[in-house]
DNA sequence: TGCCATTGTATGGACCTTCG
DNA sequence: CGAAGGTCCATACAATGGCA
C-alpha cells in the first residue's frame, strides 16, 4: 500500500476514534497539531527526517520519495483560504511528491489542552497548484526611508485557497484527493469523486509596485499549458461517509 | 592567526485583528 | 465574511571578538 494511503487511513480512524490533540503551550499555534500528523505518521510506521521550523515538507519520509506538509485551521474559522508565506504549494520538491495534511479542529477554549480533529483532508500538492518550475525567492534592500536606513522586504505571502473551499462534500469527513493516475491499492480506499482542475490562459509572471502612487501592476504572459486538465479522485475510508460525494465548487474569480 | 563561541540580522512559519 | 495589515518568534546564516 502507497505511504499517503495509509497515512491517511490512519489519520481517519485516529480522527473517529477520537485521538486528540495535545496543546503544546498556551501560545502554541503550529505544533499541536503537526505533532497530532507527526504521531499518525509514526503509528505507520514510516520512517521520516524531523521537521523543522523551515523545512518543507515538514514531514518527508526516508523510504518513500514523499512528504507531508501540514496545515492546521481553527473551525469555526477561515475556511476560504490559508497563508503559505513565502512558500507556493506544488505536488513535487526535490523529487519528493508533497502532500498536504489540512486538519481542522475546533478553536482553542481557555484551560482546555486537548481538543478532537473535527475534519481532514489530505491532498496531493498539485491540486493546490500545478506548476513545479516556479522558484520562489524573497528579496530586501535598505536605502527606505528619510534616513536611508530603513529595510524593506519584498516578502511574498502567498494565500492559497483551502480544499475545504475548493472541494464540497468535504466538510465533517476526512478525504484523501490524488492525482487521477495515482494507483491506489488499498481497498479500504472507495472513490467519492472526481475532480477536474483546469489551467488558466495566462499566467503572472511579474509585478511592480510604484511607492508613490501605492499603485501595483501586475504582468502576465501566455501559459503555454493553458487549457490543460488536471485530473483528481477524492476517496474516503470505507464506511466512513463513503456515500457522500465529493465535487469541485465553481471557482472564485 | 586560525578556531570557536557569542551576538546580531535576515528569513520563514503561523496565526490574529481590523475594516469595509 | 474576505482582504489587508499586523504580531510574534524560532531558526539559519553572518559578523564579531576572545583566546589558545
Amino acid at each position: 500500500m502507497g505511504a499517503v494511503e495509509q497515512v491517511f487511513l490512519e489519520c481517519e480512524r485516529a480522527r473517529a476514534d477520537g485521538d486528540l490533540i495535545q496543546r503544546v503551550s498556551a501560545s502554541d499555534k503550529e505544533y499541536h497539531f503537526q505533532n497530532w500528523v507527526g504521531e499518525r505518521i509514526e503509528a505507520c510506521g514510516l520512517a521520516y527526517d524531523e521537521p523543522g521550523r523551515n523545512t518543507y515538507p515538514d514531514f518527508r519520509l526516508v523510504n518513500h520519495p514523499e512528504g507531508y506538509e501540514v496545515k492546521g485551521l481553527e473551525f469555526p474559522g477561515r475556511e476560504a483560504d490559508y497563508d503559505s508565506n513565502s512558500q507556493v504549494p506544488t505536488g513535487n520538491h526535490n523529487g519528493r511528491e508533497v502532500f498536504y495534511v489540512f486538519g481542522r479542529y475546533p478553536k482553542a477554549e481557555r484551560g482546555v489542552d486537548e481538543y478532537p480533529v473535527v475534519d481532514l483532508v489530505v491532498c496531493h500538492g498539485s491540486f493546490l497548484n500545478a506548476d513545479t518550475d516556479y522558484v520562489h525567492k524573497n528579496k530586501s534592500f535598505r536605502g527606505f526611508g528619510s534616513y536611508g536606513d530603513i529595510l524593506i522586504r519584498d516578502r511574498k505571502m502567498y494565500v492559497v485557497p483551502t480544499p475545504f473551499a475548493l472541494a464540497a462534500g468535504t466538510a465533517g469527513l476526512a478525504t484523501l484527493i490524488a492525482p487521477a493516475d495515482y494507483q491506489v491499492q488499498s481497498s479500504e480506499l472507495v472513490q467519492v469523486g472526481e475532480l477536474n482542475r483546469v489551467e488558466i490562459d495566462e499566467v503572472l509572471v511579474s509585478y511592480e509596485f510604484n511607492m508613490q502612487t501605492n499603485e501595483m501592476v501586475t504582468h502576465k504572459e501566455p501559459n503555454p499549458n493553458a487549457g490543460i486538465v488536471h485530473q483528481f479522485r477524492a476517496y474516503r475510508s470505507r464506511g466512513a461517509g463513503d456515500t457522500k460525494t465529493v465535487a469541485l465548487k465553481e471557482p472564485r474569480s
